[in-house]
DNA sequence: ATGAAAGCGCTAACAT
DNA sequence: ATGTTAGCGCTTTCAT
């Protein structure tokens, strides 16, 4: 800091008030007659002024600031959300301070807290885990958190995540569709409320041509490759029935493209593939994914509104809490229908 | 805010000096007695006290905030480069804002004065454009300035980035020695550092094997995918006896990618492709890139450091102000040895 | 049409 | 060992 308001005042032959005044545009709203006004603006220039945001923070009670947390921002998933985010956000004057939980619950209620403590007027948080106790407290004591992408069930939070559900059946048809009925389904971190979707949405289009969910079909810890390598290899020995595989998310399906390979099966003609969630350049993997793709841009840009609104103290508690944005299927070539022998 | 000091101090009865020194931890410099510190503590614990960063902010001069801008938070290459400033900052107390700059030079300008009004004590920016006088005078108004990625020749601003003219020498040979004489050149932005740096050591490489650059192999006019599909396919019709590709970026390789199928050119059969920057899963494409891959994190954690580093304002002066990183070859599959007719 | 002054929540002299 | 107070830079009543 530089120049101060009291001495862009001097310069001008005002007191600060006027200054203050002139310079935030309530000029005519005070009746600062135009001269003064002008006088104040040239002085502000020349003087290279720029009004100090942290005192006009302290005095107004408003940081102009929303926080948001990731897991892991180097994931081009949450990087796009981040990034519409702040695009939503400083198209309205805000500016977003971004933090990176390295998927671990400690550090997010750590970063939690320090924005909290900054103030921030929103959070938006793409929580890891499996709780949201803290995520609630931090509600109730009076920063607006909303949920993006990971939420949970009966939790009054706002809320945006895809239409797993709905997204995970459509998934499901494109195998079925093509004979499949031994489906081995990669799937992400157990008990966040995506992966419970995703699985039911799999369960329900299984249903819908009669064959039961196998739950010994289904292997996975996490939305990561590795957890996605792991199960495939795994299921590729204990099932060697399995004619196609569902992975929950990109790095699972990379990871079980990997375990193809290692195991000698051909993607597609050996075996099938559609994965939850796109990724650039999917079309020109070595076999072009079909996939279910989100809508990230969406999902980052409703969560800013959201957030926003709730900053702003819209008191018009009749928005929507929840959110599922659609999701689009993306038909490319890692699915063969089966062969009957 | 909820809580703050004085209501603290109150229900602890003491004042605020007492207060705020007990939940500094300068507790035994000030000499106050064990009883008082806890008996301060626990009342801060009781209401939930959380200090007013804010306020703090003002009356300490420090906001420990950092901002970052990128052009495209949703390529991996910046959001990695983020990922790494905020893990770094955030290790150190720091709290990074991220800005999303378009690319455009415009919308750069706007951010970088919303950050230094908001009295960021650092900047890192991966700037777009040509010019840098505006980062400059930031720099010289107060706020410490480091550039990543692109850099400026002649400019006194701390930067850091790749080896570019080593690492494109690298690339260049890895085709030259598989035979390729006639190498089309699948440029980014002119004009950049990196750019201009690759071009020369292209250049470089080239000439210890006797062969001259032609410019008129050079073509393209960003970092993106659209100018490496275009570059390449007029490239292509232009300069039928190219056998290979160099390529700026990962994008610009996507483009090349593209335009050789559209242009029935299998890849690496008939035409090779080296590409500078590596991405995710580059290794499960259609075509396996070989690269020359940059250091991102490397980069980021250097920014990082001289960020902080200037942003408490250590005085000596003696830091380096250029690093430049070093890059990694890693070969994969898309480069074959021209066949001799 | 303009100014004086209070105060946002905190820290650090400067008193005791 | 603890308290008083000034003040960070700004906005906004309340006077005039």
């Amino acid at each position: 800091m530089v120049t101060t308001l009291s001495q862009v005042a001097e310069k001008a032959g005002v007191s600060v008030s006027v200054a203050s005044r002139s310079l935030n545009g309530h000029a005519k709203a005070y009746r600062i007659s135009d001269a003064t006004a002008s006088r104040v603006k040239e002085a502000a220039d020349q003087l290279g002024f720029r009004p100090s945001q942290t005192a006009r923070s302290l005095r107004l009670k408003k940081t102009g600031l929303v926080g948001v947390v990731v897991p892991d921002l180097s994931n081009p998933f949450f990087a796009s959300i981040s990034q519409s985010i702040a695009l939503s956000a400083e198209a309205e004057g805000y500016s977003v301070i971004v933090a990176d939980s390295r998927e671990q619950t400690e550090h997010e209620i750590r970063l939690l807290h320090q924005l909290e403590d900054r103030q921030v007027e929103a959070l938006v948080v793409c929580p890891v885990g499996t709780e949201s106790k803290h995520l609630q407290e931090i509600n109730k004591r009076g920063t607006p958190v909303v949920l993006a992408d990971r939420t949970f069930p009966n939790c009054n939070l706002a809320q945006v995540t895809s239409e797993h559900r709905v997204g995970a059946a459509k998934a499901t048809r494109l195998l079925t569709a093509q004979g499949h009925r031994v489906i081995g389904v990669l799937q992400g971190l157990p008990g966040t409320l995506p992966n419970e979707q995703r699985l039911s949405g799999h369960a329900e289009a299984l249903e819908e041509i009669g064959v039961a969910f196998d739950p010994s079909l289904t292997m996975g810890n996490n939305f990561t490759e590795a957890s996605g390598f792991d199960s495939a290899k795994k299921l590729l020995v204990d099932r060697p029935d399995i004619t196609a595989f569902f992975a929950f998310s990109t790095p699972n399906a990379m990871g079980a493209l990997r375990a193809a390979m290692e195991s000698s099966r051909l993607v597609p003609d050996d075996l099938s593939i559609v994965a939850f969630d796109d990724c650039p350049y999917a079309d020109l993997m070595s076999v072009p994914l079909t996939t279910v793709r989100q809508d990230v841009d969406r999902i980052g840009q409703l969560a800013a509104e959201l957030a926003l609104r709730a900053a702003v103290g819209s008191t018009s508690r009749k928005r929507k809490r929840r959110h599922d944005v659609k999701t689009r299927v993306i038909v490319r070539n890692s699915i063969s229908s089966v062969r009957h022998s």
